[in-house]
RNA sequence: GUGGAGGUAGCUCAGUCGGUAGAGCUCCAGGUUGUGGCCCUGGCGGUCGCGGGUUCGAAUCCCGUCCUUCACCCCA
């Protein structure tokens, strides 16, 4: 078997799911515009260390997901694995400072990670995400939760569940991951492999384990939310209070720990049980070092990033139908084929969507394709009983026909097609 | 990187105890010396993922491999 195929982890959006993806996107759209969201758009690839300062060494993306490469001038450039690094790059680059801040963007691209797909997860998946650069108001936190909370809302993602967690500051967070591998350490025996190294690399992560002994351990852990300084326990506080005034019902998860290294105080994430094992349909949180991290003056930020795939499926299948063609031209004979072909051309200047026979067929075929079109209209060419110059136009959909003239054509069926629609 | 399940026509699948491959849908044509969706008939379409082994004979049994899929890790 040497026939090519989709690379593992990417997929191919026929016409009617290509369809549906542009309807959600174009929901997303609006919603943007009523927060006052603008797009951008970024390269698909970036300088390496981009990733490796800005997401961070330890992360999995940088230590095995990324698809990492060697330019012919020798620069090692990366498909983008993430948003956030790249559109804060162009905020500095670009000196987005000296605009009203905080700076509202959002964006709709393709990410790529190596690894193993699974329900839910591709090496190219599509993000639909939000970034609001250069405030530290809790406001904006809410703002941009609510903000997908609503897209959400609009596009039917169901069976949603929203949990919140604080990650502290430089000011309080060194203070309680040392207490943390005290706690850690104590237990050490009872840790899983990968929890040991963890210990030593971001003890925060071995919040995400799942194996029952480390669990015990971390259900007796202190809890990063209970050792916030005052700056962050009152940030927490009014991002709670903003979210459970507009409605939200947020969990506090304080094993809620993602795994980009450059988020500070708030960290959020919507799951849905109507996916598979990976749940999680869109989530963020604040960076307020990542902008200095990358080389920048400290600029704090907030953001989220969604998965349109995960999106796809929350929703459940929404077929969209194609927009069906106005009118179908039927050639009856031979000859009769040219005029057809330039009588398409005149109707669809005419703003008609009109479509005729591209493949040689017999007449009761291109019937055929007319009825099958979706047409609601037939006009037929070179019928012997039609007087010179003229041809016919035939419902589709409830019979009845009339004569007109070929030069008039054009005018009565985009008056009719006009009527329909 | 690790584990489970599965690869037969473009799609969805059947294929018995090993005997040399089928159905539905799609597509095309005819039924209707030129008027459509339904219906009827016919046609197009398969190195049974690939390689090796057992056997008189393999889609079927064995081994390997690739791919798909679900799950772990982690994320969208």
């Amino acid at each position: 078997m040497t026939a090519p195929r989709a690379p593992k982890g990417t997929y191919d959006l026929l016409p009617d799911e290509a369809a549906a993806r542009d309807a959600v996107v174009a929901v997303a759209a609006r919603v943007f515009a009523a927060f006052g969201y603008r797009r951008v758009v970024t390269p698909e690839f970036e300088e390496t260390g981009l990733f490796a300062r800005g997401v961070g060494e330890a992360t999995d993306i940088v230590r095995k997901e990324m698809y990492t490469f060697e330019d012919k001038g020798g620069r090692s450039l990366t498909l983008r694995p993430e948003g956030t690094a790249p559109i804060c790059r162009a905020y500095l680059e670009h000196g987005l400072h000296k605009w009203p801040q905080p700076v509202k963007l959002w964006y709709y691209c393709p990410m790529f990670r190596y690894e193993r797909p699974q329900a839910g997860r591709y090496r190219e998946h599509y993000q639909l995400g939000a970034e609001a650069i250069g405030s530290a108001e809790s406001m904006v936190d809410a703002e941009v939760i609510l903000l997908l909370a609503q897209l959400f809302a609009e596009l039917g993602v169901g069976g949603l569940r929203l949990a919140v967690n604080s990650m502290g500051d430089p000011a309080c967070r060194p203070a309680y991951v040392a207490r943390l591998r005290e706690h850690l350490r104590g237990r050490e025996a009872e840790l899983c492999g990968d929890c040991r190294e963890r210990l030593e690399l971001n003890p925060l992560r071995t919040f995400d384990c799942k194996v029952e002994s480390c669990r015990a351990v971390l259900d007796d852990a202190p809890h990063l939310v209970d050792h916030l300084c005052g700056d962050c326990r009152e940030h927490f506080d009014r991002v709670l209070a903003l979210l459970r005034r507009a409605g939200l019902e947020p969990e506090l998860d304080p094993r809620l720990v993602r795994g980009l290294d450059y988020y500070t105080r708030t960290t959020f994430e919507f799951s849905s049980d109507r996916l598979g094992a990976q749940s999680g349909v869109g989530g963020g949180g604040r960076y307020d070092g990542l902008i200095e991290q990358l080389g920048g003056p400290s600029t704090p930020g907030v953001g989220w990033g969604a998965g349109l795939e995960r999106i796809g499926l929350a929703m459940g299948e929404t077929d969209a139908a194609a927009a069906a063609p106005q009118v179908y031209v039927v050639s009856f004979a031979g000859d009769e084929r040219e005029a057809a072909f330039a009588l398409a051309q005149r109707l669809r200047a005419a703003g008609v969507r009109t479509e005729l026979d591209l493949a040689a067929r017999s007449p009761k075929g291109q019937l055929k394709q007319a009825g099958r079109s979706g047409a609601a209209w037939a006009v037929l060419l070179g019928l012997d009983d039609l007087a010179a110059g003229a041809v016919r136009l035939r419902r589709l959909d409830g019979g009845g026909e009339e004569d007109v003239a070929l030069e008039a054509a054009v005018e009565r069926l985009a008056r009719l097609a006009g009527e329909a629609s």
